[in-house]
DNA sequence: GTATTATTGCAACACAGTCGCATTAATTGG
DNA sequence: CCAATTAATGCGACTGTGTTGCAATAATAC
């Protein structure tokens, strides 16, 4: 678990999270933070905050890899996971409520599932 | 649905598809062809595959593309997937059997479910 | 066999993400 | 508050996956 100093990289990032209601690419957070920050400085602080568990992560399409704050959805022990939702339009991400469980599997210990949903977003659909 | 011209190019991926247990990459896949065939031929063979409807993709760890024959598992209308597990330890990954039915949304239209999981495969369990 | 055009190889490119290293700045503790 | 410590940052160079334009090659149709 990181140290974590409070500089002022770490909360525009934290408050680009709190603001945002997708998850967010760290090239999406690029743009909504000013200019002047680094990009290695937030690849940097996403690895960390992720480590630390303040984030998860997750691939979408294209190879983009998406973080967003954990939240109410407390990731247990067991063998679940909340499902992350990406319009094939607008290509926005969202983490749903929806719990997926995972079948059990004999010749495997499954630690972790991603469950990636794709489809048009209710804007896109008009 | 584009053109199939039987090429030896061609018929060495299917081919290496044929013999592999696992899901591969273009990264696998080219260490198990001739050294001669090119990168860019083998990620267009790729492409014009999965567009054809021959094989599948999704994304593992690591960002990394990988690709399977669609076998039996014939990709309904119905919005449920088989899931893939990908070794933590030694990366493979392999096309489960299972179906994975996913949740119905209602702000959303789904067409598409991956599901990916992690954990350690019986050979780099013990 | 010849014409047509899909496929290929090459080289250059795009882009996400990483890394080493010197500099800056948040914390600690006197 | 000031100095020492070291986490965090910025920079530039670098990976590695995947893409693209274009000229050369080769599979198919006639």
């Amino acid at each position: 678990m990181g140290v974590h100093r409070k500089t002022r990289n770490l909360e525009l990032v934290l408050d680009a999270f709190r603001n945002a209601q997708e998850a967010l690419s760290a090239q999406l957070l690029m743009e909504r933070l000013p200019a002047d920050v680094n990009r290695s400085t937030i690849y940097r602080l996403l690895d960390r905050l992720e480590d630390d568990g303040v984030v998860h992560s997750f691939l979408a399409s294209e190879n983009i890899k998406f973080y967003a704050l954990y939240k109410g959805c407390t990731q247990s022990g067991q063998v679940q996971s909340h499902a992350h939702f990406q319009c094939t339009s607008c290509s926005q991400v969202v983490c749903l409520e929806q719990q997926v469980t995972v079948p059990t599997l004999n010749q495997y210990r499954v630690d972790e599932a991603q469950v990636l949903l794709k489809g048009q977003c209710a804007t896109c659909m008009r």
